[in-house]
DNA sequence: TCCTGTAGTTGAACGCGTTCAATTCAGCGC
DNA sequence: GCGCTGAATTGAACGCGTTCAACTACAGGA
């Protein structure tokens, strides 16, 4: 129901009709989120999303290049929301247990009355092809944005780490975060309460290894682990 | 080039022709996984598929529900090959390193030629109301297969493992080979050579891992690993 | 006021995956 | 041979996402 995705008005022209494409855009943009979530992504045609907005069909291509993007406008929306949650979780909790444990809670939250039409919109995300999946160039600035938010997690934390771990944690916990993800899009059991156990258990697992970590005999398996992910990450 | 996927002649009638269907079939799923493989996934479309199997594009549908459906056969080909791959691998191979390596380098060897529309293959594979999904009922068989895979590679080497790790380790293997596919999905190096070298440094690792679990000190992590695991696997 | 270029808009048309009523084929009892 | 039944096969047709040549609206300079 609120106003556009991208609202940029660069030059403040008129009062009213500053960008007459804009309006346009969120009308199509909105027409698109509502008929995805009563019908459904599949169920709901370009015909029908024009037809909603008021425009012809060539015109909603006109400003999405196809219907996949109206899908990302979508995903953008529910990141930005995790983002806000976060912040007020990382301004209260200081231990890097509840801070990663608050960030991840509130992803699986965020992300939760979607799960219905979930398995669509990951669905096309998983297609290297696609510009929604998370490893694309199209996608680069949500996936900084979200390595990001756990580099804060780490370093805003009272939990003292080396370096080089603390360097390489962001990255990691990035693909931890979108390996529970997946197990959350297969997740069918009821409020997804398996999704919400491996997640709690698993990170109570990554605080264990972190501390393990400070031992001199693991020391050499973390060199070996941070150097390929390293080598991995410059080719 | 070779001859169907599922030859199941269950009755010997007719030397050449003992049931027509089936070669019709062969035909249609050897002309897609052709075309499959020379122009990728989405640029081969059924009605090229029908002309090059020399039947009628309606025909293609009598015997696959859908252009999906075709990814399903090509799924469980690459499946019988790895696992004739492996059996070789297994018979001469001893120690649960060399094993687990060369189990893991034939799976990527058997997929690679494939890895044009390898893509589209997660992506149906990615949608949980996807029978193709690795996590569904349905394909249940090659996931059990795959699973047994892993269990002989670790139960056939000279390693000594405690019980409960030699248990949990074939689905904790499967779910790492799911991962390495996953990457070597979004590979675009020349031969996928970042899926290899991720593949060989991470199986280093992991014997690694195995080798650093007999000490006591990492028992109780361990303890916890596997509890976790057990209990997502009986909800 | 007219001209011109750009932003915005149109809808017919294309190729696709898929469906299905209609048709042919193959095997079997008589 | 005949008739019957189910398997196999056909191809036109449907609805879809997407494209694009053509059109309109409008701002700003001459």
């Amino acid at each position: 129901m609120d106003e556009m995705t991208q609202p940029l008005p660069l030059e403040e022209k008129p009062e009213k009709k500053l960008r007459k494409g804009e309006r346009t855009r969120a009308q199509i943009l909105e027409a698109a989120l509502d008929l995805f979530r009563d019908r459904g992504y599949d169920e709901t045609t370009m015909r029908a999303i024009a037809e909603r907005a008021g425009v012809a069909v060539g015109n909603a291509y006109y400003y999405f290049r196809s219907k996949e993007h109206l899908i990302q406008a979508f995903y953008e929306r529910t990141h930005q929301e995790h983002l806000e949650a976060s912040r007020a979780i990382l301004a209260r909790e200081k231990g890097l247990r509840e801070r990663l444990l608050g960030v991840m809670r509130a992803k699986l939250d965020t992300i939760m009355p979607y799960h219905n039409f979930s398995g669509v919109l990951f669905k096309t995300a998983a297609d290297p092809a696609s510009p929604l999946n998370p490893f694309s160039q199209d996608s680069e600035p949500v996936r900084r944005q979200s390595t990001e938010l756990f580099a804060e997690v780490v370093s805003g934390a009272d939990t003292r780490l080396t370096p080089d771990l603390a360097a390489a944690l962001p990255n990691l916990l990035w693909i931890y975060h979108m390996g529970i993800i997946l197990f959350w899009i297969h997740d069918s059991s009821p409020g997804c309460r398996r999704s919400y156990f491996l997640m709690e258990r698993s990170v109570k697992l990554i605080l264990r290894l972190i501390s393990l970590f400070q031992f001199p005999l693991l020391r050499p398996f973390l060199k070996e682990l941070l150097g390929m992910v390293a080598e991995l990450r410059a080719p």
